[in-house]
DNA sequence: CTGTTAGCGCCTTCAG
DNA sequence: CTGAAGGCGCTAACAG
């Protein structure tokens, strides 16, 4: 590999011209400029980025890190946070952790200090994980629900969405159409988003006076899968709900199907609500009602958060985004009501 | 950030010294190395990895690309490829292009210098794009069909499945229970994959006679969705087929959640093949008979050959791997044929 | 065994 | 406007 110094010599001029040239850092005559760019291509020269990120003390590389890659809600928000970044000339590493706190650590570990920024939505790791691996010189910005211990030393942003508001707002939605018998298909144990949504869910549930039946909480782990195995186990009952409130849109989209599958109508013997409103949702049949949090935007709020912070703004920014629920085809009244 | 020179000053000793306790490049005595670490841990020292780099001459990451992350068969081969590159100290990069050259290109850019190994599965990309983004001396192993120019400069690892050989021995599958109106959901336009796929359906049914019908030819891109919409445009039709073969899992399961949904029964009505053998294959109702490839294998022989180039292998590794047909529950005779 | 020293490849003052 | 020289933080010979 041909250095700096091998295409000032073939230029016939010194490395700091070179430089200029390349980086537009300093006028350069013609000329020179002319002779300096065929000595490049000629030998083919492409800058080492260690060499220069080392001397400049940056590097153009972002992470993000995700639970589940292959969810599009997260593949979406990685596309809009990659949009942003990209015109700011910094390139994304993503990781998929796969809800294991073991990736979440271990992926902190391999990228820390190849990076100058950190976008991330933490399952299981906490704060003292965070504050160990990643250098205060690294720009981080925080997506979702996350414990902050008092007095946290790291200066971080922090962007989140209302998950108890919005499962609280899908139920009321659901009970305002008349059920009283309502499922929930929950978000992996443990998890922040998982355990507010089960909250928001209770909480609606309480304040309009219903029982929360414990055999109707079904355990989820946001998985297509989990959908179907949950809605089927739901009616198989001996007293099915009418309706069910997933813990986001691929449980959802996983429910309805097998519903439909095992020869139930959607939505007239069963109610269906998501949470995320994933690209898919508006295209299924019938559409999902859900809650509306779009990955796009929170991915792109984030990303510029991200890049704000890297141009130097120091004090930490925490925003709460807005939701609503968006009623489409998957709801309707409980065929009881109906038929009165 | 503290430097490995402030380690060594604090400590008392040089930064050689250092150096060793950190690599364990060298005998240290007891005591000098305990005086180190101590002084590591009072000044929160992490080596820059970067200057490490830059001056081992050598990057402990390396780059993944794939044409769709959050399809099952990627992110599982993803994850075969880091529990083999982990091992070996080095950290995975993964990019998924959503089979745009544009984004295969840019991030061949992007995080070219940063890497010292690439596997990629090209999907538009040529040999001349991967000449020019990827240098000599980093370490390639391709994925899959990609056409090799004659006197190709790169000196590349190439790792694949047979498509066309998997693809007829599935249709072959389908004939010889007895279908003569066989469909295919194709995989996306102009890929490698994609076409020889299809290239092998069309052998199987010209070999036993039968006529290729290309209205029974469908469009798709490896999507869950495309099946569904593949499905229910061919059972739309006047005269439906009797199977259809999907180019892979995912529409092959899209494809039999869709004629469920329609009220058909899989295989009783409709035959089924996939091709893959994802996880969720064997778990579908009925279980997805499929051309058996599986991800976890390819990904971990491509990561071993990208381990052992990197290790100084010189020669190319030119690799076939086998296939084989499973026969599950998703395809059965047609329906004619049974009532004689 | 330990310390000195010369790079790794690039950027960046700072004279001229 | 150009070039010489020092430094980014670390590793690796090579003396001692």
């Amino acid at each position: 590999m041909a250095t700096i110094r091998d295409v000032a010599r073939h230029a016939g001029v010194s490395v700091a011209t070179v430089s200029h040239v390349i980086n537009g850092t300093q006028y350069v005559s013609p000329e020179l400029r002319e002779r300096v760019l065929q000595a490049i291509s000629a030998l083919k020269y492409r800058p080492n980025r260690l060499a220069r990120a080392l001397s400049r003390r940056e590097v153009p590389l972002i992470a993000l890190v995700v639970p589940d890659i292959s969810n599009p809600y997260w593949s979406c928000l990685a596309r809009a946070v990659q949009d942003v970044t990209d015109r700011h000339g910094y390139s994304v590493i993503v990781c998929s952790t796969d809800g294991l706190l073991q990736r979440e650590v271990r992926f902190l570990e391999s990228v820390s200090g190849w990076i100058s920024g950190l976008i991330l939505h933490p399952y299981h790791l906490t704060h003292e994980h965070l504050a160990s691996y990643v250098s205060d010189d690294t720009a981080v910005v925080i997506l979702g629900d996350f414990l902050r211990a008092e007095g946290a030393s790291g200066n971080w942003d922090h962007i989140r969405g209302n998950n108890e508001g919005g499962a609280r707002a899908a139920v009321d939605h659901l009970i305002a159409l008349g059920h009283t018998r309502i499922a929930f298909i929950q978000g992996p144990p443990g998890t922040p988003s998982g355990s507010r949504r089960l909250a928001g869910f209770r909480q609606a549930l309480e304040s309009a006076g219903l029982l929360v039946d414990d055999s109707l909480l079904i355990p989820g782990d946001y998985t297509r899968e989990a959908g179907r195995a949950g809605v089927a186990t739901l009616l198989g009952m001996e007293h099915p709900p009418t309706a069910v409130f997933c813990a986001n849109d691929l449980m959802a989209l996983g429910a309805m199907e097998e519903a439909q599958r095992l020869g139930h109508q959607v939505p007239r013997d069963l109610s269906i609500v998501g949470f995320d409103d994933i690209d898919e949702a508006k295209r299924a049949r019938p559409p999902l009602t859900t809650v509306q949090q779009p990955p796009e935007r929170l991915g792109r709020v984030a990303a510029e958060a991200l890049v704000e912070r890297l141009n130097g703004r120091k004090e930490p920014r925490d925003e709460w985004l807005t939701f609503s629920v968006v009623v489409r085809g998957s709801t309707a009244p409980p065929v009881e009501r109906r038929r009165t």
